[in-house]
DNA sequence: CTGTTAGCGCATTCAG
DNA sequence: CTGAATGCGCTAACAG
């Protein structure tokens, strides 16, 4: 092999002394003479020919890709999706493309249309704001969806998202069995699909346990980022006294864990602080910290099956699938916490 | 807009009275008079036309698409990159796809070759271990590549690599500055690129310095994560007495920074940490973690910009870039570390 | 300025 | 079992 020439099946074929309908048979498992065959392998090897990927496409109507657009690449709980995700599309014969696509909506707006030109057989996306543009963006499609994410219920597209409400409900409970009263939010933007889940989840939780909801005890970040949690933790500390806090996501706490750490409070004797997501990043902070698992994993599992049982049957009926959180206790809200 | 069917220039045409060549046109910025581009757009808008992807390709040859191919997207080191790298493509006019390879060789290997098959107009790549296979693949390919790593001399590809060496003495050199005499290596696989360079930087900075390399002093973990790093550190303590670790990357110097406090030594006093790529993760550690700033960025960008350029001029000759490190100096080796 | 036409490389009828 | 011929949707000559 390795002519470095570029080659098709019409070269092949001559080289081989057959047509190119032979060539495309036997590279493709149709059935063949052993001998016509053994020709034809040979000489694709020796021409190093590769298969245009365009042009079967273009035959075939499939391109055996999906595609995962994601928000922000850096997010360790989009990196544990992807990690999920290539597996199992990888073992159903597709290859992952991973889209970075941003905050903006409009962004992933381009993208779905850019999809319809037929870059991937599938796309999963996980957005962290809806619009309704974006909605009629993903319901107007032709290609096989599957959200990742909380969607209007009357949307027709399968769909997989987390119970965050009951997810901070663990949180309080578990920061109440520690004695912890005053349980602040350091939430993000409350204009994304997490964030106003996470808004409401808290304050039902509080009222749910007999707390009080106050103001002062929630501070809404600029974003999801570890530096928004410090900020915006300052806030938060410059307003209320908090004996316990919850991160709307790992990152965000850990920022909280910093801000506490240098405004001199100890954690968890004065103030508790459980994260979102439960990430890696909850157990490289110091002290460790305990998170919610809203089962972004499982998620991601679901929802690539989902699309490939989309891409193969595409009326069946839609799926919409809740998975349930769980808490993982660590260092940052029992002071003899097991260690990992 | 929004037909649902599926639709194509033929029937764009027909409905605009008009033919392929103009709506081709029209869509294309060509040139043709205002009164035939309005019925041409209206129509396309009606149809909902969307190009297809693949009959373009395989007409022009283009896809306008990128591949950026890393070993593990959860990588922060990685992570960096993707960001840059996007936003240098997308400004000019290429789209972005990232493909996590795993750290196999063979799975590199595997990637190029598909990517002969047309899905790409360039390529990316930084891989983790360099075998004479993937140096065959990658030299062998007819697509444009960058290789962002360090590569055997003769080869002619493009590429742009770190300095780890000069990186390491950075850090020694700080080290000693600080006091530190027993220097420490946690180094992840000596079989990858970084491993290698990293264990051969080490030991010449200390010669250079006049301290005694010992094997004590050097430990393997079994990848380039927060818990090889962890476990390392452990056997390292164990067998030695070191006054300074260095990380080989950030994520080992968090495992270590996490082992030492488990083993009840103070940091920086009893023991200084310094990690490497100077990603979030050293800012999040705790005690914040200097860091020896490789560059991950500047070479990612670097690479888009070759990458692209090489695109445009496939008979450009072969660059060879290497960008220099920088130190970031935070918590853990310094007890009053500027905040960050 | 606009229309006709010829492939790009491939998988797939349909004949033989 | 094998070969000839067709067309997927598009762009770029080439004519008019």
């Amino acid at each position: 092999m390795a002519e470095t020439k570029k080659s098709n099946l019409a070269l092949v074929a001559a080289r081989a002394g057959v047509s190119v309908a032979s060539v495309s048979r036997v590279l493709n498992g149709g059935s063949a003479s052993e001998q016509l065959a053994k020709r034809v392998r040979e000489a694709a090897d020796e021409l190093g020919y590769v298969p245009d990927a365009s042009a079967r496409t273009m035959r075939t109507g499939r391109t055996d890709q999906i595609t995962l657009a994601v928000a922000d690449v850096g997010n360790p709980v989009y990196v544990q999706m992807m990690r999920t995700v290539t597996g199992i599309v990888a073992k159903a014969g597709y290859r992952l493309v991973v889209s970075s696509t941003g905050a903006d909506p409009k962004d992933q707006i381009d993208l779905v249309r850019s999809l319809n030109r037929g870059y991937a057989d599938g796309l999963l996306i996980s957005p962290l704001r809806i619009t309704p543009d974006l909605v009629e963006a993903l319901s107007a499609s032709r290609l096989p969806i599957v959200v990742i994410g909380t969607l209007p219920p009357e949307v027709e597209l399968d769909n997989v998202r987390a119970d965050s409400a009951t997810g901070i409900g663990l949180a309080v409970e578990h920061l109440i069995a520690q004695g912890r009263r005053r349980i602040a939010l350091v939430n993000g933007p409350v204009d994304t699909v997490p964030g106003s889940a996470r808004l409401a989840g808290h304050r039902a939780a509080l009222e749910r346990f007999g707390l009080a909801a106050s103001d002062e005890l929630e501070v809404t970040a600029t974003g999801f980022t570890y530096r928004a949690g410090h900020r915006a933790t300052a806030r938060l500390l410059a307003q209320a006294e908090p004996d316990a806090i919850i991160g709307a996501n790992d990152l965000l706490a850990v920022g909280a864990l910093k801000e506490l750490a240098a405004a001199g409070r100890r954690v968890p004797e004065d103030v508790a602080v459980v994260g979102m997501d439960d990430t890696d990043a909850a157990e490289l902070a110091t002290p460790s910290l305990t998170s919610v698992d809203l089962g972004s994993a499982k998620r991601a599992k679901a929802a690539a099956k989902l699309l490939i049982r989309r891409i193969e049957d595409p009326d069946a009926p839609v799926v919409r699938q809740v998975i349930a959180p769980a808490l993982s206790v660590r260092e940052s809200t029992v002071p003899e916490a097991p260690r990992a």
